[in-house]
DNA sequence: GCGGATCAC
DNA sequence: TATGGTGATCCGC
């Protein structure tokens, strides 16, 4: 007997990327109503580009890599004597069991803000040219960095390369980006915010992470009251409107910041029924480590909603690998980190540059960007103390495919450029020759010279050293200065962190409007190429589909622009018949579909969404029937075991089918709350492109 | 340790 | 005509 546990027919993937059209994912404020139109007139203005073939491909390899991960998502059950019943009654009482423990950790005894300043960049131009004011304009050149509310209206967003821009807005006006005038205003903000937390984690340029459980209780505030004392502070000091957040933890309060934006404050209700009804609805998407791809992965199997996590308990828990069974379950309660610190020097992990250019196939052209490269390295590894050792080269294609290729040492790296260059160089020879549209250097494995020189001696010590190694201690000294003006305490960067983070070079890197794009297209030939690309990967024990990056792949040499396209065309050829992915169904609702593929199961634990007060009772161990396991403390330890067998082998199979899509480490992690510690605590003390400029 | 992939900002 | 840069991590090898 096999038991399905992916239920892939249900949404055919070419609705589900329509759908995102005008769907939840474009839930920015200030959009455009009519998303069909406007997708139109980006797709028009795209076709044919070979960024827009990339995407495409990238789209179809999405699609056949979850089409497989469904396809072998079937457990044998014929080792069980027992019907799949007990199976699904037991997984489910397992995971309520893991609910149960996660509710108990819930903590609802600090107040966290996130403030997220309205349309950044927009706003600081906005504030040195008036006349900008109440005209559509972007900010940026060639990609636009983001968009003035009134240019949101068009449909123009960050990201877009600004001849689409144009051609969705033809008034649009474009004014150059000014990274050093961002830097400055962001620290005036963040040194507001700072007042109410001294220990607040800058995210960004634009947004942060506050605790204001204590100042709230110093001044006898209301949290609410003292948000709005703050924004107010921030409007009138520096002329910005900021949004924000409040609530419990961390990941609530970044959902809670969009609620009202702009210039708005949400506070949730600090309790768990209200938490839980607030995640109830709440679209993957939202979550943190939800991207493009972990969104469509999880709708393959039916989850759109953070409530639908709890209704497809079941197949999550039998696909853990694949989808973060925690994660999801933690974010279905609406539990987080509630930590606030922010970022320390030593957390950083690597330090690199790129540049995007316009595709060169010159051997020494390529040879000149690459020392460019180097050299704002140099720069950024020498005013950040940081060597290392391992470097790694990455190249894109003019196709956009990007490789990377990296060489580790056993000594320190040079920061000198001319080794840079010359390790890079040796990478990258014999690749070539190939057409290349970017080029970068990253160095991992990091030292931190100056915890080095601290441990090691103090400002004395480290004079000499500068003045021994090889780079100027002249240079370095005036660096140093810099720094500590900006008010650091030596290397801790804990007063400054954002000093020298330079923004994400958008506000928001989504681009949704490509899959939009992407999913029209769906209607002709690529679903039907999925099928044979899917079962090609069953022939061995590789899971290797004709357009996938091999493992150590060397990059096609001076790739013609069609390879993709014959590629594709190779693959459909051996294509089996059309399957039923593409095939439209009638969407019916989530729980119906998990009916159809658990039966029994809405009997004996409730395929629907509970009712909020209906999850209380089953979290607190009452005598609701779903909790109930028929199965649990009787004869289920046999079976426990030998299912835990079945499903490790499961998990192997998942493991051996080279699973592409997996939630990141950080939603993985078990026993941790999710977090985007990682996001929030990273720091960035060094070296990002903006500041090399001046 | 390496390379591909995903994600956030 | 034309689609970014920095950093982090996971997985399979």
């Amino acid at each position: 007997m096999w038991l399905r546990v992916a239920t892939s027919q249900t949404i055919p993937e070419s609705e589900t990327l329509v759908r995102r059209l005008a769907g939840p994912s474009t839930t920015k404020a200030g959009l455009a109503k009519d998303q069909t139109e406007i997708n139109r007139v980006i797709a028009e203005a795209s076709k044919g580009s070979k960024f827009y073939e990339a995407r495409t491909n990238i789209c179809m390899i999405s699609k056949a890599s979850i089409s497989e991960m469904l396809n072998k998502g079937w457990i044998n059950l014929s080792v069980f004597p027992f019907m799949d019943i007990v199976i699904i009654a037991h997984i489910c009482c397992h995971d309520t069991r893991k609910l149960v423990k996660l509710e108990a950790q819930r903590d609802l005894s600090q107040i966290i803000v996130h403030v997220d300043m309205d349309a950044f960049y927009a706003s600081v131009e906005l504030l040195d040219d008036p006349t900008l004011d109440g005209k559509p304009f972007g900010v940026g050149h060639g990609v636009l960095t983001t968009a003035s509310y009134e240019a949101r209206k068009f449909g123009v967003r960050s990201g877009m390369p600004s001849f689409i821009a144009k051609k969705l807005c033809p008034d649009l006006v474009v004014v150059a980006n000014n990274f050093h005038r961002y830097t400055e205003v962001s620290r005036q903000v963040m040194d507001i915010f700072r007042r109410y937390d001294p220990n607040m984690c800058a995210a960004g340029c634009d947004e942060g992470y506050l605790n204001i459980t204590r100042y709230c209780n110093e001044h006898q505030l209301a949290a609410n009251d003292c948000v709005q004392q703050m924004r107010d502070m921030v409007r009138a000091e520096t002329k910005l409107t900021v949004s924000a957040g409040i609530a419990p933890n961390k990941m609530l309060a970044k959902i809670c910041s969009d609620k009202n934006k702009p210039n708005g404050q949400f506070k949730l209700e600090f309790d768990s029924c209200a938490i839980k009804a607030f995640m109830r609805n709440m679209s993957i998407r939202k979550l943190p480590g939800v991207g493009r791809v972990n969104e469509r992965l999880l709708e393959s199997i039916g989850i759109k909603t953070c409530g639908d996590i709890y209704s497809h308990r079941a197949t999550l828990s039998l696909m853990d690998k694949q989808f973060g069974l925690n994660f999801l379950l933690q974010a279905y309660l609406g539990i987080a980190s509630n930590v606030v610190q922010p970022g320390q020097r030593e957390e950083r992990k690597s330090i690199g540059a790129e540049r995007t250019f316009s595709p060169i196939g010159d051997q020494a052209k390529i040879l000149a960007k690459l020392e460019e490269v180097a050299t704002e390295l140099e720069h950024d590894m020498e005013r950040g103390d940081w060597t290392g050792k391992t470097l790694t080269l990455k190249f894109k294609l003019d196709t956009y495919q990007a490789f990377t290729r990296a060489k580790s040492f056993t000594r320190w790296i040079s920061t000198k450029k001319e080794d840079l260059f010359m390790i890079g160089k040796e990478l990258l020879m014999p690749e070539l020759p190939l057409t290349l549209r970017l080029i970068g250097l990253r160095v991992t494995k990091l030292k931190d010279l100056r915890a080095d020189v601290q441990s090691a001696a103090g400002g004395i010590k480290r004079f000499f050293e500068s003045a021994q190694s090889n780079s100027s201690p002249r240079k370095k000294r005036r660096l140093n200065a810099d720094e500590e003006q900006a008010g650091d305490e030596g290397p801790s960067l804990t007063q400054d962190g954002f000093e020298d983070a330079m923004p994400g070079y958008h506000e928001h890197a989504d681009s949704d409007e490509l899959d939009a794009q992407i999913g029209q297209l769906d209607h002709s030939p690529l679903s039907s190429a999925l099928p044979g690309m899917t079962t090609s990967s069953e022939h061995d024990g590789q899971s290797q589909f004709s357009l996938q990056k091999q493992p150590h792949a060397r990059p096609p040499h001076s790739a013609p622009a069609s390879s993709q396209n014959t590629a594709v065309a190779s693959s459909s050829r051996v294509a089996k018949p059309v399957s039923t992915i593409s095939n439209p169904k009638p969407q019916s609702a989530c729980h119906t579909t998990s009916n159809s593929f658990y039966p029994g199961l809405a009997a004996t634990v409730g395929a629907e969404v509970p009712a909020v007060g209906a999850t209380d009772t089953a979290l607190s161990g009452g005598s609701v029937q779903a909790q109930t396991c028929p199965i649990c403390g009787k004869t289920i330890d046999v079976d426990n075991r030998e299912f835990n067998d079945t499903l490790t082998s499961v998990s192997a199979r998942k493991r051996s089918g080279k699973l592409k899509f997996l939630l990141p480490y950080s939603h993985r992690r078990e026993g941790t709350s999710l977090t985007h510690e990682r996001q929030l605590l990273k720091e960035r003390p060094e070296g990002i492109r903006g500041d090399t400029d001046f």
